[in-house]
DNA sequence: GATGAATGAGCGTTCATTCAT
DNA sequence: AATGAATGAACGCTCATTCAT
């Protein structure tokens, strides 16, 4: 049961974990000093040492907590009873929503950092893979749905899972890049229709 | 024509910039500082400054060089007579070949660089960009003409060539996230059938 | 009003000036350290930019400050009511005794520096002139009374103020150099005597 | 006797000193280093090494030899068999001269470095004072000769000479601080006015 | 608990000096 | 003798971390 002083804590590490991202997002991870992460969460630089041991494990857990926002936002956002294709229609739309709209953070996330800062082996890094493959795991899942519905032709789901989140995270890149020239709406259809038809000819 | 002092500064420049992939390679962009590269040189810090003005400028020629390794290795392996569609088939073949060897370099650019340490503007930056997009304007040119010779799909050659190019790179990322059970030779062709395609059921 | 952070600080701003100052004088401007000023202030290299943001900043304040205070001392031991050629001497008399006090810092500052260490236009390096050219001034005003007065011949003021001054510097210069055997007491006198009354036979 | 090569090496240190000299014109004490003189000298770097144990000797030299020609050459122009009065007066117009013409060394010279960067007991520094004693000692004995001619008061001519010398650098020091609105050709017979007759009123 | 002044290891860079050619 | 590539100590500065208050 949470005490008071675990709930005050609990407020404390949100707002660090918020302004930490708001750095990441202003100056990418580079430019990512406590100094500054300070300043935003409107805290002495101390205080943050009585809630994170160090600097890598703030920027662990605030990267954690973004992607978890992000996938389980995806999560939520499913409908189950959608059928097959328009639920797999429906969650990229969705993610490319998610993702534009926390772009700030993520910008930052997918151009910079991935999951390499980590050491392999690491505690923290595995973590974050966790929360990474879980989501793959989750869209895997709606798409074996699929495949054995017979809507999709039969693949290894998570290869096309890691496939389709990784098109959608591309042509965000694409976009920041400065190499996409349609409005940002018509992606979510491009890659759709790539991921279901391919290039080939009928 | 070369002197004989052109020729050796030419050596070491190419010792410093092989140094300074394999310190990316194992302590990645953030890692990797002047030290280290002097030591995995075997050279005195002050050498490297003989051949390079700034550090900045050191690890752009180096990311520089590797970049264009692979992608002119790739244009070279390509065989322009191959009918559309192995031609096609051939080029990411090859490319899963040239980004596997080049394996821990790339490892890194791919995962935490990616063309993002240089402001926008930054001539650097702008030509490692252009390298990159020479790179996909290529692979366009290519798709482009499958189109026309109606084996493809009349669809974006760019945005094609921008997620084929993609797909490539996150296989290999999977692969190195430690996602991917099959073994490495079927990721060209598990690219390859995606791309072509899509996932749909006939 | 004055916070008691605000007043701590000032301590350290002056012991770091002062530590200054004494490197200034063992070391001279070139060979001042911000290593050399940390050891001197018994202070953590990193601190000295908690309170100065540059080593040229830290340098210009213990300057300003030194001359500053050699400065407004002379102006405050002036007294206005004293005949004009009694207030010449008083000032010249003052001036050699403030100036000899100070001496170690005042040593390397005339003989090392002057004021060219910054840049024409550099906001610091005009700064410090100004506060030279003020008390110039002062000294011009002073003449410029007594040559009203007609005590003085008509001469530029302006002149006399630099030559006067420059000789009280100096007469100091010379003893730092080894080249004088009077007790410095006498220096004043001599000084004076040179500028009010020449070499010339009467 | 001096063999071919003393004579050769001669050569080769005059050009180096008479480099270093235009590098602490363009450059100051400061900006000058090693390499640049080696460039200014068209030299290489390790040359120089031959001919000079270090940096610091090799600046000595220069400076000694180039505050050398400057008193040598006032001593030349000196003509004894002029009244005392005119000998006077034409020693510090062939003195402005002389600083005026070679301003551009003599500048960074007097206003930067003058004799201190050398420990007192330093050999290098004794031998730059030496000379610079030397001319005030001919000075002083030209001075000297006045006050028996019964032209000048009886006054200490060492201490005097040291002024006199020291007025025609300050007038040059207050032109290069730019604080001076006459012409450069008034400053001689400001300076002399002053020396001999002083600031009294008759 | 919260603060923020203090710390010092570590960084990129310069440059006097050395030495193999 | 002459070269200039190589060296590495030393510099100014940053910033994650500590600790007295």
């Amino acid at each position: 049961m949470a005490t008071k002083e675990e709930i005050v804590k609990g407020f404390r590490v949100r707002e660090l974990l918020e302004a930490t991202r708001r750095v990441i997002a202003r100056n990418g991870f580079q430019g990512t000093t406590i100094d500054r992460v300070a300043e935003e969460a409107k805290v002495a630089k101390g205080t943050i040492y009585l809630y994170f041991p160090t600097k890598e494990d703030l920027l662990h857990a605030a990267i954690l907590e973004g992607l978890r926002a992000m996938v389980s936002e995806t999560a939520e956002a499913d409908n189950p009873e959608l059928p097959p294709l328009e639920r797999i229609s429906e969650l990229v739309r969705n993610q490319f929503r998610i993702q534009s709209s926390n772009e700030h953070f993520l910008k930052a996330f997918f151009l910079e950092s991935s999951f390499v800062n980590f050491e392999p082996g690491d505690v923290r890094g595995e973590e974050l893979r966790r929360v990474y493959i879980d989501h793959l795991e989750f869209l895997a899942s709606v798409l074996g749905l699929a495949i054995r519905a017979g809507v999709l032709r039969p693949t290894d789901p998570q290869f096309a899972a890691f496939m389709l989140s990784d098109m959608i995270t591309a042509s965000i890149r694409r976009r920041l890049l400065g190499l996409a020239s349609t409005p940002i709406e018509a992606d979510a259809d491009a890659v759709l229709e790539m991921f279901l038809k391919g290039v080939l000819a009928p």
